[in-house]
RNA sequence: CGAGGAGGAAAAGAUGAUCGCGGUCCGGCGCCGGCGACGGUGAUCGGGUCGAGGAAAGUCCGGGCUCCACAGGGCAGGGUGCUGGCGAAGGCCAGUCGGGGUGACUCGAAGGAAAGUGCCACAGAAAUACAACCGCCCGCGUUCGCGCAGGUAAGGGUGAAAAGGUGCGGUAAAAGCGCACCGGGACUCUGGCGACAGAGGCCGCAUGGUAAACCCCACCUGGUGCAAGGCCGAGCAGGGACCGGCGGCGCCCCUUCGGGGGUGGUCGCAGGGGUGGCCCGCCCCGUCCCGGGUAGCGCCGCGUAGAAGAAUGAUCAUCACCCGAGGGAGGCAACGAACUCGGGGACAGAACCCGGCUUACGACCUCUCUCGGCCG
RNA sequence: CGGCGCGUGGCCAAAUCGGAUAAGGCACCGCACUACGAAUGCGGAAACUGAAGGUUCGAGUCCUUCCGCGCCGA
């Protein structure tokens, strides 16, 4: 697989697996978005970690068409250029929020810096 | 130079680099089937190729397509409404009339109010019919305050709207009562396919407004919408029909205890099916029919962009373009080229397809026209 | 995708067939009562009816376009 590649089985697609991860997983607010984070099971004959995947949710509240797609294009760049800073064996689900339709690509980038510190800081408890 | 009007073309400004995304084709890889050739499949990898708009938007009309209904006609309901042409369309083109604008131009649901019904608040005497409150005038009476009988609609007052308007004549005061002009009406002629326009003489001319109130007239009109509609269909549960080959065992019912009847639960033989050219062999088995129809990375519908978490993006560089400030070649002047710095690029994302309309929108190009300012 | 409905002070809302200076309640402000508050009483401010056009003498009401909500069906 190409490094920063975001090919199909990287996405969540189906609804139930999104109810799974905002049911079960972590939620943690940033500044434009509301992620939840959950730890994806190991299968048994499964060497190492499954990889880490990403779905994205914008609602009509959020903005028309055009805004939506851009808020879920910039996410999916930043998702693919910093995927290999992510410990692997997890689902994101990225929900945005009021201010998103006004952001850039590297008020993304922070986004994900900011992440991934509170998973490193929580995850050592 | 500025401000504007109309028509058209084109719309992430162009190119390159790096990293990416969706469809499709080819190849690799994985999985499934097969002895195999090979076939199928995949959310996987590589390569080729294609990959948003003029409005993709709103869903205001219409058509294709879909299923349902349906002889024809009519009613109800809905829609449209100046004229002519075209069209499937509430659209387009050309014109007429009316409103707006100094103008280029632009806007208009613009049929009918003597078919009928309703409504017209407040004010006002009176709001569609019996017009007369303050007035004005004549006559009679008078206690000189006014009263009665009549004439009148000019003036005042109310109102959005008050029985055509203005002027002159006229009169007791007045009045289309008479005349001129304006307005109106039907008529004739002329031009035009027509809406209508122009002209002429005639009629002194009471006959509101509202139909985006009910309505009348003319024309059009069946409903449904791709989640339409069709197909496959694990599992679970259901309905009906037929023959139940023979025998053993089991189970159920009846019994005068001899037996009789029922039963696809099971075994054997027979039978049927599959594989195969045929036999042996091996494997499978009550048969047939029917409806509903869930799950599904389901399939078709579905496209030379095209899906069902829904693709066309991100970063950088260079070059154009526009705006502002500086600058000042050039020019008699109004004006203003090169160059420098700073800033900017809208509205918006296909979801069955197509045609029209409406709405949103930065800059640029082209054609044509109007108004204004300054200079010579 | 199709259909239906609703937008009136900060909030909840009324307005008959078109005839107002657009009710009422909660909340708010002031005064009175009270030692102070609550409650009560009196008084007050706050709207051009989602936006823009149109019809009418007159529009919250009728019509058109747009904006924002909500509901229903497949």
């Amino acid at each position: 697989m190409r490094p920063e590649g975001f090919p199909a089985f990287l996405r969540l697609k189906k609804r139930r697996e999104f109810l799974v991860v905002q049911g079960q997983g972590k939620k943690i607010h940033l500044r434009h978005f509301l992620v939840f984070v959950r730890r994806r099971r190991r299968g048994k004959d499964e060497a190492e970690a499954p990889p880490t995947r990403l779905g994205i949710t914008v609602t009509r509240k959020i903005g028309k068409a055009v805004t939506r797609n851009r808020i879920k294009r910039l996410v999916r760049e930043g998702f693919r250029r910093q995927r290999r800073d992510f410990a692997p064996g997890l689902d994101l689900v990225w929900i945005a929020k009021r201010g998103a339709p006004a952001i850039h690509y590297s008020d993304v980038l922070a986004e994900f810096d900011a992440l991934s510190l509170r998973l490193r800081s929580g995850g050592r408890r």
